[in-house]
RNA sequence: GGCGGCAUAGCCAAGUGGUAAGGCAGAGGUCUGCAAAACCUCGAUUCCCCGGUUCGAAUCCGGGUGCCGCCUCCA
């Protein structure tokens, strides 16, 4: 079984081959820090995430690189608008993104860089470019030829006359060629800017990710990846600058993922239809936005609707129902998400130290050989979900995988119960592959306890440590008092005996309409916030 | 105008040559005092339409219709 990936550079599915063997190299757009973060970010940032925890579940040692762009006119804008500056703008919303990664449970990447930290990184790749001919100085602008760099337009298929109709010149701008872009922009009064050999300005938005991904992972790395709307021209630019600056082929495989629209609208300020990542956490667990992105193929358009979102939530119950029966049942008992820090020189990063530790199943935990000889392996989960995987990271395709898994699990507790099977062997084994898979697409971050305590309330905390915490237990939060709930279960439990069902049912009904559910189990009425 | 994508059951969705995954909703059943949860059974003779290639097509080719994205900042 091997990995292919959709590479856009090819427009098809390719065998992945790193450059080196046992190790990848991966950058990802991150941010413009000038605003919340939304849901289309969280679903690039998810899927994303989802590939890296997969790369590493495969064995791989993977250098993952996620930048944030901390300086942009967007930025400058809101600066402006508000009467501060730029940097504090990025300053605020970098901590922002961080909260909401941070909740979404995303792992932390090895490097997370930031164009002002890397200045001289970017004006010494500027500087190179103007001495091979691939820039030219305008005033204080410096810009990239276009026309010279053969390969411009392969990424996004795209001739230069096609571009020539579209192309534009800003007032004001001095290129040669309206194709051309800016790679240093000098800086206007009232700019935040920085020295450089052609006078105080800042780096235009490409050419820092050319800079910082060179910095980490070399002239040439195996993963880039980010939204579709970077293929062009954020990407072409890239390519162009990267493999004229250091003559050497810039990535390997291009990794783009779909957008997601709003209630059939595509998601935009000026519709005022932005659903902030924040926003959905206020009212959704943030492993079923996760289950809800995950439930389709990464590079396919998503349409978000509300009860899509409910319908997320509702299967994330049933798999931590699943989850929780295996414990009880003694199967299972591995904590759901070993964690396990990013293999590769962590700590360089400017940004993103202190934060939750990333959450990765251990490759040895999930490389130890199956038993031997047991049909259960032979059509196992963990099997079929790496063949889902490795088919171009097909989530929707694994997902459904593990819902199978679950209703055999599911199905061979129940005949426990009734002592019908017996609980060894293949079952233990399925049961530890359905733990280790959900772990694998960054589900199962807690433990069900846990999950079904805090279940309906996720209130955003905006102050502490930058993690999701609730603003309290679920019951605190709908005012229920736990220990009231306990003596009516026991007050019901009592007519129940004296076969009062009558007064039982009015028990029940009651909690129900508090949003609180019974279930009257072997072992006795256990109770839950309803979702 | 140019480039690209998509159209699969009531809804969401996987599947790119070998006879339609999975989920939600719905119906019936097992269990239960009744429920809930879990489990079992049931749903597309068919994959937007029309041609074609093939022993065989949801999957390939041609044409058509509809929807969407990018081409300007955008995940």
């Amino acid at each position: 079984m091997t990995l292919r990936i959709f590479n856009t550079l090819t427009r098809t599915k390719e065998v992945f081959v790193p450059r080196e063997a046992g190790k990848v190299g991966m950058y990802v757009c991150g941010p413009t820090v000038y605003d919340l973060s939304h849901l289309g970010h969280a679903r690039s940032v998810l899927a994303f995430d989802v590939i890296y925890r997969y790369l590493c579940h495969l064995g791989y040692q993977v250098t993952f690189v996620r930048n944030i762009t901390d300086i942009d006119d967007k930025i400058i804008v809101r600066a402006q608008r508000e009467g501060t500056t730029a940097a504090e703008v990025a300053r605020r919303f970098t901590g922002e993104f961080h909260r909401d990664m941070a909740a979404l449970g995303l792992a932390v990447p090895t490097v997370e860089p930031c164009a002002t930290q890397h200045l001289p990184a970017i004006i010494r790749l500027i500087e190179r470019l103007l001495q091979q001919q691939f820039a030219y100085q305008a005033g204080g602008d410096v810009y990239f030829a276009v026309k010279r760099f053969a390969g411009y337009g392969r990424l996004s298929k795209r001739n230069l006359d096609e571009l020539l109709a579209g192309a534009r010149v800003e007032p004001g701008e001095q290129k040669a060629d309206p194709l051309d872009f800016a790679l240093w922009k000098a800086g206007k009064p009232g700019e935040p800017v920085w020295d450089s050999p052609w006078g105080p300005g800042r780096p235009g938005w490409h050419v820092e990710c050319s800079a910082m991904s060179q910095a980490y992972l070399g002239a040439s790395f195996d993963i880039h990846g980010g939204g579709q709307d970077l293929v062009f021209p954020h990407h072409e630019n890239e390519i162009a600058q990267s493999e004229a600056a250091t003559g050497q082929p810039f990535v390997r495989y291009w990794i783009h993922n779909g957008f997601v629209n709003l209630e059939h609208e595509k998601m935009s300020k000026s519709l005022g239809n932005i659903l902030t990542i924040r926003d959905l956490l206020s009212r959704i667990h943030p492993e079923a936005i996760r289950l809800f992105v995950l439930a389709h193929h990464y590079r396919r358009p998503i349409d978000y609707t509300a009860e899509q979102m409910a319908e997320a939530q509702k299967n994330l119950d049933y798999l931590y129902l699943t989850w929780q029966r295996l414990e009880e049942a003694g199967l299972a008992t591995l904590p759901g998400t070993p964690p396990e820090p990013a293999a590769g020189p962590g700590g360089r990063g400017d940004v993103g130290a202190g934060r939750a530790a990333p959450l990765l199943p251990t490759p040895e935990a999930v490389h130890a050989p199956m038993p031997d000889g047991t049909a259960a392996t032979e059509a196992g989960l963990l099997p079929r979900f790496r063949e889902a995987m490795n088919e171009d990271f097909n989530t929707a395709l694994a997902l459904a995988h593990l819902f199978d898994a679950a209703r055999a699990l599911n199905k061979a507790l129940d005949q426990q119960g009734r002592g019908g099977g017996d609980g060894s062997g293949p079952l233990a084994t399925e049961a530890q592959a359905f733990v280790t898979t959900a772990g694998v697409l960054g589900l199962f971050q807690q433990s069900p306890a846990e999950y079904f305590r805090r279940r309906g309330t996720f209130v955003y905390a905006y102050e502490g440590t930058g993690g999701l915490s609730t603003g309290g237990s679920a019951e605190i939060a709908r005012g229920i008092d736990g220990a009231e709930v306990e003596r009516l279960i026991a007050e019901r439990q009592a007519a129940r005996q004296r076969r009062d069902w009558g007064t039982a049912d009015r028990i029940r009904a009651d909690l129900l309409a508090r949003g609180i559910v019974l279930e009257d189990t072997p072992k006795g009425t256990v109770w839950k916030v309803k979702g």
